[in-house]
DNA sequence: GGCGATATTATCGTGCGCGATTAATCAGAA
DNA sequence: TTCTGATTAATCGCGCACGATAATATCGCC
């Protein structure tokens, strides 16, 4: 217990903290997806949105926000966003008044095409470190689900 | 090419893509800190600002933001809130004006010793899901350097 | 010394992310 | 039917992330 980094413990230095790794990892990821998006006249989080949906369509908030682990706090102003640009309509459905439906418009649906450079720019980053992306992925989504389960906890 | 996925490719499905991987482990690691930091009156960020000034005190504006990869626009309202708290001092070097030199206070070091209960919680998850951290924290900081490399060269 | 170029920090506007609150609708019981 | 509670979305305020711009200080060159 001499030890003379018992001061400042290894666990508390930065470049040792999850937190920081995934952290910087983020907005290092977000700040290389950007220029391509810019172009589209997209934000990092719209993009993700869009990607949902891409996949699913016509879909309520509650849902979109449930699969991109997001609130309707975050997600309202977002998609009225993307609704303003023409990406998407909202309305509101006929048999629950409660529930607003997401569906994408053809001009949101011809956006996917538009967004292969981006997606071309990681897989090129990908090589270039040869890196294996999908080992990758799945683990982070493991971590993901335990954190989601230590916040809750937590949380309460 | 009759695979009726050929119009949704697996490239454009959330759950194979890093950036929402990164993107949504990001934001559950958070959840997961912020109560243990909301206890210490600290945002994530505020967190992570102080990791770094923990290992490295006494620093200037501009070093502090490359070392958390941010720039003034962000630093400087986030290290006057600390200031507001009494963690750290702000003062302008009296040999060049330009640099603002950030400084622990005491009561700033002595947050270290109360966020073990954070830490506590991220090793607590790890050694449940069965994770070395280790190898995570240092894939993750090359992949963020690779990310960073790309985001240079797009939008350079 | 004076002047343009560089360096460092601060400011402003927009869009997230989220805790807290509010509003509107629906379902079911009295 | 009417009242109560639950569900769903929207709103508000604060703090961060960042592009763009501004303000101040320093340095190099003449």
């Amino acid at each position: 217990m001499t030890d003379p980094r018992s001061q400042t413990p290894d666990l508390a230095t930065l470049d040792d903290q999850l937190c920081f790794a995934i952290y910087s990892a983020n907005t290092a990821i977000n700040r290389m997806y950007r220029p391509y998006l810019s172009k589209l006249g997209l934000t990092y989080p719209q993009y993700i949105a869009l990607l949902a949906l891409w996949e699913t369509d016509d879909v309520t908030v509650g849902a979109l926000g449930k699969r991109l682990y997001l609130d309707t706090n975050t997600l309202t102003p977002l998609l009225k966003r993307l609704e303003g640009m023409g990406h998407l309509t909202r309305t509101r459905d006929p048999s629950d008044e409660r529930v607003v439906r997401i569906r994408l418009t053809d001009q949101g649906r011809a956006l996917q095409a538009q967004a292969t450079d981006a997606l071309a720019c990681v897989h090129a980053m990908a090589s270039e470190a040869d890196m294996d992306l999908k080992p990758w992925i799945e683990a982070l989504n493991h971590l993901r689900e335990q954190a989601l389960k230590k916040a809750q906890c937590a949380g309460g």
